[in-house]
RNA sequence: GAGCCGGUAGCUCAGUAGGUAGAGCAGCGGACUUUUAAUCCGCGGGUCGAGGGUUCGAUUCCCUCCCGGCUCACCA
């Protein structure tokens, strides 16, 4: 076996704060100068390395008997000289491509890498299966073959290891595809024991938490994750190929805007300054078409401080793009057009089926005002919608008290109550009333009403979409009523955007603008049932207090 | 924020009508050169989420709290 001689243990030694609990007063200098350090090192150096190589103090802070069983071998490979964190690992093959071609490649010489996750001892023989990202291949290891030394540092490895291997590519006798081991090199040795390779990791909480558990034993995870990854690629394709470019706009605002929402606060030492982390890039976005940009869109994270449940995470992607010289339906179509064809790409279909429900996502998409969608969805009459004192009636007599009083709110919290959850199929509700519309354009022939949509799958608002309000003036007289709003109590109100306005002075083309939610897109393009399922890193409480607190800054 | 359910070994789980707990896998020691969740023999391993109360005695009963899941309320 080819072991590199030289200890190259350079992991950790950026480690910002250098060997915790005095463990540099014990001096590792002795087990320092057995790790086979070459000579010839500046002393400076030497020290480093030999402080970051000691095993944290020989144990975790949550130690246990399969810890210090790994831990114990790890200070033997140190002794011996042999790192267990060993560098690259060029020229390997991924072992799926070795198991599909294995008619062609039978007999070559074969370098493969990945994660121990079975061992099947047998004396001086052993197995072993190796796990890559693209799949599985079983390791043949014989003390015949690479010698009784190497033999028994092979007996040191342990589940949840990292293994480079080179050998043959064989079949054994049972038929079984696998590379007889010439040479092994450990990559990275695991300290603690992974979760059961057959049971995988069940506790949700831990799935979340420890997310890279949850995708190394449970290959659906890791199959949704991809599947994201193509959704977003494929959202980037299609716009991509409608002449829009993507841009990235800021995420600290002086002043929260784009959506009614409740920002994040942060701050600002040098500048001394109040920031927020934005509710949505709209107002940014739209500054760029005042610009000349003509077709923008970004892909990127909203925050909003809000409640958690099984479709709202404190940060979002969302995507936002705006087309200059389109309008509201402009942008019904293009959100249809693209929903089908991310379908399309991704799931191979316009059909999806969402926990057990079908769902068609070809164009055209059902359109319906949202007095009409009242009408047919709730058995309002045409007269009451219009009415504000009849929407009162209806909501005292449905038990619904509107946060606001006046006609828009109404109708809009009514919408929300009574229809929103029969909106199932995807469906376009549009004429949104002003009050709740504040950057949107006022619709054509009805100054009650904005040119406004919002796309619904599923029963949730998937999106939202206009024709982006460009008039200073009239867009200053929808922000002073939004502070009326906010003087009110409306904590979601928009704020005041001088500099907003300021661009739009200058003369914003008309616009069509669209934003949709990434994740339950993904959701229903997955089927997943909780938005925590489509995120990698979903929002999560601290598990418990560190005892030893942050009080150093 | 409210209601319901859950937190037991590294992982997956069982259990204790109150007497400080078990299994499978994993781990440790041993045997084994073609296994496929290898097999065989032997052995360790738990502040039963945290704190308090009741009790001779609490993982179990009671209270409070923490974390999570689901449902509801608000939001995308």
């Amino acid at each position: 076996m080819q072991q590199d001689s030289q200890g190259r243990q350079t992991p950790g030694t950026r480690r910002s704060e250098p060997g915790k609990t005095g463990s540099r007063a014990g001096g590792p200098s002795s087990a320092a100068g057995e790790t086979g350090t070459p000579g010839g090192r500046v002393s400076a150096r030497a020290q480093e390395l030999s402080l970051s190589t000691q095993p944290a103090g020989l144990s975790l802070p949550d130690d246990n008997d399969q810890v210090q069983a790994r831990i114990t071998k790890l200070q033997r490979y140190q002794e011996l000289g042999i790192p267990a964190y060993d560098g690259a690992y060029a020229g390997r093959d991924p072992v799926a491509r070795l198991v599909e071609g294995f008619e062609q490649r039978q007999g070559q010489t074969v370098r493969v890498a990945g994660r121990v996750r079975a061992l099947r001892g047998h004396g001086q023989l052993s197995f072993a299966d190796l796990y890559d990202e693209s799949g599985k291949i079983q390791l043949l290891i014989g003390a015949d073959r690479v010698g009784e030394a190497a033999y028994a540092l092979w007996q040191m490895v342990d589940l949840g290891d990292i293994v480079g291997a080179e050998g043959v590519l064989v079949k054994t006798r049972r038929g079984e595809i696998s590379v007889e081991v010439q040479s092994f090199r450990l990559l990275s040795k695991a300290v603690r024991p992974l979760p059961d390779k057959w049971a995988g990791l069940r506790d949700v909480e831990s799935r979340y938490r420890y997310r890279y558990l949850d995708l190394l034993t449970n290959p659906e995870v890791h199959h949704l994750f991809v599947l994201r990854s193509r959704i977003l690629d494929a959202i980037r394709q299609f716009l991509s190929g409608r002449g829009y470019l993507e841009v990235e706009t800021p995420i600290l605002h002086p002043v929260a805007g784009g959506a009614n929402a409740r920002p994040f606060v942060t701050y600002h030492n040098a500048l001394d300054m109040r920031l927020y982390l934005r509710v949505a890039p709209e107002l940014y976005l739209k500054r760029l078409l005042v610009g000349g940009m003509e077709k923008v869109f970004e892909i990127g994270k909203d925050f909003r401080n809000e409640g958690i449940d099984t479709r709202h995470n404190p940060e979002f992607t969302a995507l936002e793009a705006y087309e200059a010289y389109g309008d509201a339906r402009t942008m019904m179509e293009l959100t249809e057009e693209m929903v089908a064809y991310v379908a399309r790409q991704v799931v191979g279909r316009e059909e999806i089926v969402y926990q057990g429900q079908e769902i068609r996502l070809t164009p055209p998409w059902k359109r319906i005002t949202m007095r009409e969608a009242l009408c047919e969805y709730a058995g309002l009459t045409a007269e009451q919608v219009e009415q504000p004192e009849a929407l009162r009636a209806v909501a005292a007599a449905k038990g619904i008290k509107p946060r606001v009083n006046d006609y828009g709110h109404l109708l809009a919290e009514l919408f929300e109550e009574l229809v929103e959850p029969n909106l199932v199929q995807p469906t376009f509700v549009t004429e949104y009333p002003v009050e709740i519309s504040p950057l949107a354009k006022r619709s054509e022939g009805d100054p009650r009403f904005t040119d406004r949509f919002e796309p619904y799958v599923n029963g949730w608002e998937i999106g939202n979409g206009f024709s982006e309000l460009n008039d200073p003036l009239e867009q200053r007289r929808r922000f002073e009523q939004q502070l009326a709003a906010r003087v009110e109590g409306d904590e979601e109100a928009h704020m005041m955007d001088e500099d907003f306005l300021r661009a739009l002075e200058y003369g914003m083309p008309p616009a069509g603008g669209l934003g949709i939610g990434i994740d339950r897109l993904v959701m229903l393009l997955t089927d997943s049932s909780s938005i925590r399922d489509v995120l990698l890193f979903p929002h999560m409480r601290p598990k418990e207090e560190k005892e030893e607190s942050d009080a150093k800054e």
